[in-house]
This record gives structure tokens, sequence and C-alpha cells, in this order.
DNA sequence: GCGACTTTGTTCCTGCGTTCACAAGCGGCT
DNA sequence: AGCCGCTTGTGAACGCAGGAACAAAGTCGC
């Protein structure tokens, strides 16, 4: 069995491959890796779907399946070896080449961001940062400089950003976006409630705290709803599981 | 043809129609009453479900079907009146009733989150704010003091905490779950990169930085990986749209 | 007042993603 | 060395969500 030397970037093969990822498995990968990574610092070895399935809330056909994707390296009759599979599954989603990033907007949450460093589970340094308030141009926060928006094209095309995090107001959030197109950048992660409008070949991914709430909410009311039409909020509070 | 006055809490035709709302509509749905809100502030009083859809980014087949979910309350010919369909938006999701929200884990992002006060498109006070920090402890952040986390089952019971935000480090995150549950929270927003276990009637949401991160990442990779195998970032730099 | 145009609401269909179920394969035990 | 049991990987069915197309309906113009 040949070891497949993880060698880099296989191309061919790994195109076809990720082509026919699902875009709901590309998360879910993302999720075991974090699992898996987990229980490595633990000193586990190895895991069966099973189990796997279960630390990362899914069903175990479809975790078998989603590995698939990333090709077969389980062994039968004994489960994945750990370690192999987070080297396959950091490979797939191209976690072996490093994203520099940029975060625009150093308010609250842009400072958050900023000061995590080297971002969660590492593989994505902030290396640059932007921001309108004049008074907060040059000021390093975590470490690094805040440049002004306005250098953001040249700024990211320097560096080699290929992603941008927008935590501006609502306002600002499609012109920032905007700049930072131009900069180069085609992976956008936009906290800003708004839906942006971009090219074709970028990549947005949209968190968005309002919606979030207002989901929530939702199940709140249905819930409500089901049992007993809502008169007080006299259910009975449930202690413990 | 009857106004429908929004009456509180309609029940029973609303209960059978919020059943069948499918997860997905939910999301679309809170982000079409964003654009609305705001297309209202601009003096906007009605709009086409064509308009609509192209501001919130989907087709405008799924945006009829969408709204078709909260009942027909738009006019053939010319459109949807913005106002109302906020009204009925708003009630489908529950919006109507104040959802008191509780951030567990003061660090940046806690922060960041306790000092947006009303929350987003307000109808989601903050009135609880916890950590383990002896240091913080009755500090006032965004003009709320912050309890110790020993506290979260006896001051959500008392303060009618309905979403439940965890903000914490990943080992604290189930802990902070579990007591929050124990608090009779049945609705959490978790920041915290963990699957956290529930119980069944339990609802959460995971908002999760560095599968955001990987999953751009994927995208990345793909694209690279597409129009010529990754040599050198040597890509043509395409400036403006 | 009537016709034509516009836009909704809905039905049908297609495609995708998830789940079930089973055969193939591998390790461990005797 | 051979058998047994466990677990993977996958082929097929199910269900759901998204998109296209059309009929109903209401408004605007004449």
């Amino acid at each position: 069995m040949t070891v497949h030397q993880h060698g880099r970037y296989g191309a061919s093969i790994d195109d076809l491959a990720s082509r026919a990822v699902p875009d709901a498995a590309v998360g879910r990968l993302a999720v075991y890796l974090r699992v898996l990574t987990s229980m490595i610092e633990q000193g586990v070895t190895t895991m069966s779907s099973e189990e796997l399935a279960g630390a990362a809330g899914v069903n175990s056909a479809t975790l078998r399946k989603d590995l698939s994707y990333v090709g077969s390296y389980g062994t039968r009759g004994v489960g994945y070896d750990t370690a192999r599979l987070v080297e396959h599954i950091e490979h797939l989603l191209g976690l072996t080449r490093h994203h520099s990033v940029a975060v625009v907007g150093i308010g609250n949450l842009g400072h958050a961001l900023a000061n995590y460093g080297g971002f969660p589970d590492r593989g994505f340094p902030v290396t640059a940062l932007f921001d309108l308030e004049e008074d907060l141009i040059g000021v390093p926060v975590g470490g690094l400089p805040v440049d002004h928006v306005d250098g953001i094209p040249a700024v990211c095309a320097e560096r080699e950003v290929t992603i941008g995090v927008i935590c501006t107001p609502a306002v600002a959030a499609q012109w920032v976006c905007d700049l930072l197109v131009a900069g180069g950048v085609r992976c956008i992660l936009n906290f800003a409630p708004v839906v942006l409008q971009v090219p074709d070949d970028v990549e947005v991914r949209r968190v968005d705290l309002a919606v979030e709430l207002q989901i929530l909410s939702f199940y709140q009311a249905r819930r409500s709803s089901r049992r007993g039409p809502v008169t007080e909020p006299s259910d009975p509070i449930v202690v413990g599981r």
C-alpha cells in the first residue's frame, strides 16, 4: 500500500475529486478535521465512522460518504487512522498552503478578530488591517499596524491576500468589497449585514448575527406555539437534562 | 379583503403555516426582512419579487415561494407593500416578542457582542453577561455588569433569557452550554469551535470562524487547480470588474 | 367600462443531498 | 492457516429544496 506522500498538489486526480464534493460536505469536512485534531491531542490514533460521526453530530452514513470524497483511507474492521485522515482532509481543503488574511474594519469585531493573531487553528495568518478612522491608522492591533482603506487594492495585491474579512458597518461593506476585489481578493468573509454584489469568480460567505438570532427566534416561536398557545412565560423550566 | 390586523399571535393558522416553512427559507426570510427595512428607510413603499430577489441575491421564484409561507400579501400586477410585508415576516419569525439574550465569555468577541447593546436590528436586548475571570465580575460592559458563570442557571431563569450566546474558549463551551440549558435556555448561538451535545428540545446554531475560513480555502484551492495547476501566484490580478 | 399588461401564487419537475442497506475486505482469534 | 465478526465503501431509494413555466388576478390606460 502506497503511503501517498501527500505530494505537493497532486493536481489531476484531486481536480476531478474536488469538483464532485458537495458544498454541504465541505463544511462538514472542516468539522471532522477539528474533531480529529482534538482527538489526536488526546492520543486517539483510530476512530470508527460511528464514533467520529457522533462527535461531529452527523449520521455515520453521511460521514462515510463525505470521507469517500477525500479518498478511501479507512481500514475495514478497524476504522480510520486519525493522523492520516487529518492529512488528507487538510490537503483537500487546501490547508497545506497558507492563506493570507486581511481584516477590514477595526471596530469591536475587527479588533477581536485581529487579536486572534494566527487565527483559529493557524494556517490563516492575518497580514493586513484596514480602517477609515484616522486615529487608528498606524496603530498596531495584535502586532500589526492598521492601514487606511484606500490602500486596500495595493496592499492586498502586494501581500498576496487571499481572504478578505469585512467587519465594517453595513454602508461601507459594498465599497470595501469592491476594493478587495480590485486587490485580487477572491474569497470574502462578510460580517456586515448586507448582501454583497460580486463578480462570479468571487466567493462570498456571510456570517450574519442578526439572521442567526432571528432564526433562533423563529424556532423559539414555533416551539412556544406548539405546546400551549403563548399565554404567559409560565412554561415550566426544565432543569438539567 | 381583510386587512388581517396582524393580531397579537394569531395562533391556530400560524401554527400550521410555520410548521411547513423549510429551514432554508427561514434564513432567507430574515434576509428579506433586512433588505425591506433598508428600502423602507429610503422611502420605498412597493417592491416586485424581481427587485427584492435581486437585492437579496436569490431567484425570484424562490423568493415568491418563501413569501407564500408567510401568507399571500402581495398585489398582482404591482408587487409587495414593503411595510406590510415586514410586519408579516416579523410576526412569522416571532420578532413581535422580545428575546432576552445572555452572552457568556466576555473575551474579545464577547466584549464586541456586549457592546452592540441592543443587538443588531433590536428586538434582542442583552440582559446578562457571564465570565469566569474574577477580575471581570461586577465590571460593567456595555452598561451591564458581568456575573459569574456559576450564576447562569439562576440568573437566566430569573431574567427569562431565551437566547444564550457562547463566546468562551472551546474547553468551556460544553460546560457553559449545560448551565444555560439548566437555566431554561433553549436557543443557543455557539461561537466556540465545538459541536455541542444538547437535549432534543434545544436548538443550537454554530458560527464557526475556522470552518468558514476553511471552506473559503477549499474554493480557493479548487479554483487554483482548475485553471493552471498551481505554479506560482503569477495569476493576472484583475483590477475592477 | 373594457382590454391588455404586469406580477403574483402555485404546480410540476428536475436535480441534489441524505439515508438505508448490503457486499466487500481486513484484522484478530483459535 | 482458516474462520468469524466488525467496519468500511458504495449502490439504490427516498425526500426535499430550487427553478421553470403557467394560470389567476388586479391595475393601468384608453
